[in-house]
DNA sequence: CAGGAGGGGCTTTTT
DNA sequence: GCCCCTCCTG
């Protein structure tokens, strides 16, 4: 352990050593951050004697959280039982034990976005709300802010919101489910609820860290807060210049507020860099100290010069794909292990380009986010059936399978049984038993209807007798789903049946990884799994992803596309100066990924989906970076 | 009453 | 360029 501090800065060594009371640590980009933390672990059990048990890290991810978690036992061997997990995850495993106190069923569903959006319609027709007028998405995203603020119905200003998130809500309560958002807040309501289990977990958690804590929400840090309370052995780690989340909720006045919550707070700065070539630093520092609200410091480093940035304008996006995949294969050629490049972009949208290009030149790539695995439509309706099976009040996933492979049960049928359900207050799934007192349904569709239900209820009562893969596997088999997508032919058919097949391959790993997990569990991890998480570092694949999934990452290579204005900063974002601001610190966190090299690249032209060219300006972070760090040098052969 | 074909809308970032 | 919704057909 000696040994171990001794390989840290006095700062480091010292956010690592005092345990006691509240710490905030404002870790700059690629200062050790989480190697601080690993580390502070690691000195509570073996320095101080803490029972690995009593603590928690929150992280970001669940990638950030399995690191952490592998790091710590290279470092203290064997198994050990530190709560790594991110807020959600946290959440939903204590909900699963407490909930019934706030009357949640402890197998209920989590909903993610689209799953709420579907509820969200589904209240506008119940309220006979027009969902031309109001968007469902929109509805859904002022539901969430009221969540995240914990913000209580009878403050909704706006009538028609209060009704329609009422309603939402006791839908939620109906099918057994929660949102993304259910899941901090129910955890906030059920320790003000009742003091025992707050007790139980402020005495269990005597140790708290939070990472990326600029990041967090106001129910997130009411959450903390209460946990940490009873202890106040709360450290945070966080740095105002990454927060880059204010759109989810996010609330960087968390971090810049600790010091007033908690007076008696220890603040350490961590403000060596160790990552990045001094000019990529200065590069980054030079933008990000436009920013007016901001904690000021300045990052350091010893490390080399390094080379100059290297911007390219092209006259379009094909071109400016281009230059990305030559200057790949240029550095291929000498040798980069195309692992440690990354190709970075404002919105997803950008990567179709880029992978056609790819292709055209055969570059291997890995693309990490846009259509995420867990939300294509093949692997949702796998999942749909599952969740149907965990929990039959889940009435969305209901109505999304009750048709899928087509049984000639339509929308009619379905509103019929939805109109009678309501009536007389049964869930859908048990009207479906029930279907010969629900009128003018012909006798065909009510056939089906029962071997439809029949088919459920039996793989409902024979799931004791079967692990989660042959659950699934029984599902896609007896559902009549392989067989549906088996008889497709379009190539786009044929990869969503390769995409079930996978799935089933993931089950399977699942289940031989962790033989005890329930069905409850699975669900809850594959809906709280994000793409970054599936993610592989080591593939020897150019990573194409978005600048927000680019955080807590570093490559020796990184390439930052799309520096026009209106991408970047995004035009949304335009007009309100907070916004604005953020979008800075998106392209702050994009350089400081970068170790060796770094290219930047602006297309003169760029498509968008608007009919016509569409001709652009550079974005004018680029100018805040002093021309002597930046080489425009090119000829595009 | 189910499901296919064609038109209109919209696209930031995600646990 | 894609997805969702609607209208029309079988």
């Amino acid at each position: 352990m000696d040994d171990i501090l001794s390989r840290l800065n006095p700062e480091q060594r010292k956010a690592v050593k005092i345990v006691r009371g509240p710490i905030l640590i404002l870790a700059g980009a690629g200062s050790g951050k989480t190697r601080v933390i690993t580390y502070r672990v690691a000195y509570l059990i073996h320095k101080v004697g803490v029972s690995p048990g009593n603590i928690l890290a929150i992280t970001f991810t669940n990638k950030a959280a399995e690191e952490m978690q592998t790091r710590i036992q290279k470092l203290l061997g064997g198994n050990n039982e530190v709560w790594i997990r991110t807020f959600h995850s946290t959440c939903a495993r204590i909900l699963r034990g407490g909930a019934e106190r706030i009357g949640i069923k402890n197998n209920f569903t989590i909903y993610d976005e689209y799953d709420q959006i579907s509820l969200v319609k589904e209240c506008l027709g119940d309220l006979e709300i027009d969902t031309k007028a109001v968007s469902p998405a929109h509805v859904a995203g002022a539901i969430n802010k009221i969540k995240e603020n914990l913000q209580s119905s009878t403050a909704i200003e706006n009538d028609l919101l209060r009704h329609v998130y009422n309603h939402y809500n006791n839908k939620l309560l109906e099918y057994n489910a929660l949102d993304f958002d259910d899941l901090i807040m129910k955890v906030v309501e059920l320790f003000k609820t009742d003091d025992d289990i707050l007790d139980y977990y402020q005495d269990r958690f005597k140790y708290i860290m939070v990472d990326e804590y600029q990041d967090t929400n106001r129910a997130q840090y009411v959450l903390t807060k209460l946990l940490a309370e009873k202890h106040r052995n709360l450290c945070v780690v966080g740095d105002d210049d990454q927060s880059i989340y204010s759109w989810r909720g996010a609330e960087i006045r968390n971090i810049l507020d600790f010091e007033r919550d908690f007076p008696d707070t220890t603040v350490i700065k961590l403000q060596q860099n160790y990552r990045s070539t001094k000019r990529i630093l200065d590069a980054a520092s030079a933008v990000v100290k436009n920013n007016e609200y901001r904690k000021p410091k300045t990052l350091w480093c010893e490390n080399k010069v390094g080379e100059q940035i290297q911007f390219f304008e092209a006259d379009d996006a094909y071109t400016e794909a281009a230059f990305v995949a030559r200057k790949v294969i240029e550095l291929g050629l000498k040798g980069a292990n195309l692992g440690e490049i990354a190709v970075f972009y404002r919105i997803n949208y950008q990567s179709r380009l880029l992978e056609e290009c790819f292709i055209t030149y055969r570059i291997p790539y890995e693309v990490v986010g846009s259509l995420r695995f867990y939300e294509r439509a093949e692997i949702k309706n796998v999942l749909a059936y599952l969740r149907l099976i965990n929990n039959n009040l889940d009435a969305v996933s209901l109505r999304r399978i009750i048709n899928i492979p087509s049984r000639k049960i339509g929308h009619e049928t379905i509103e019929k049984m939805s109109s009678f359900s309501k009536e007389h207050g049964i869930a859908l799934y048990d009207v479906l038993h029930d279907i010969d007192k629900v009128k003018n349904i012909n006798s065909g569709t009510r056939r089906r209807i029962k071997e439809f239900t029949r088919m459920i209820d039996s793989l409902i009562d024979g799931r004791e007798g079967f692990d989660i893969y042959e659950l699934a596997l029984r599902v896609v088999k007896e559902s009549g789903y392989l067989a549906s997508l088996s008889q497709e032919k379009t190539e786009r058919e044929y990869v969503r049946r390769k995409n079930v097949e996978e799935l089933l391959i993931s089950i399977k790993d699942y289940v031989r990884e962790r033989p005890s997990a329930t069905l409850d569990n699975y669900l809850e991890e594959v809906s709280l799994r994000s793409d970054i998480d599936e993610w592989n570092e080591s593939n020897a694949r150019v990573n194409l992803m978005t600048l927000h999934n680019a955080k807590g990452l570093e490559f020796d290579v990184v390439f930052i596309t799309g520096l026009e204005d209106g991408l970047i900063p995004h035009y949304k974002s335009q007009h309100d100066e907070r916004q604005y601001e953020e979008e800075r610190r998106l392209l702050y966190v994009g350089i400081t990924r970068a170790r060796e090299k770094l290219f930047m690249t602006y297309a003169r032209q760029r498509d968008m989906f608007r009919a016509g060219p569409n001709y652009t300006e550079i974005s004018p972070f680029l100018n805040e970076i002093p021309s002597d760090l930046i080489s425009t040098g090119y000829d595009f052969e």
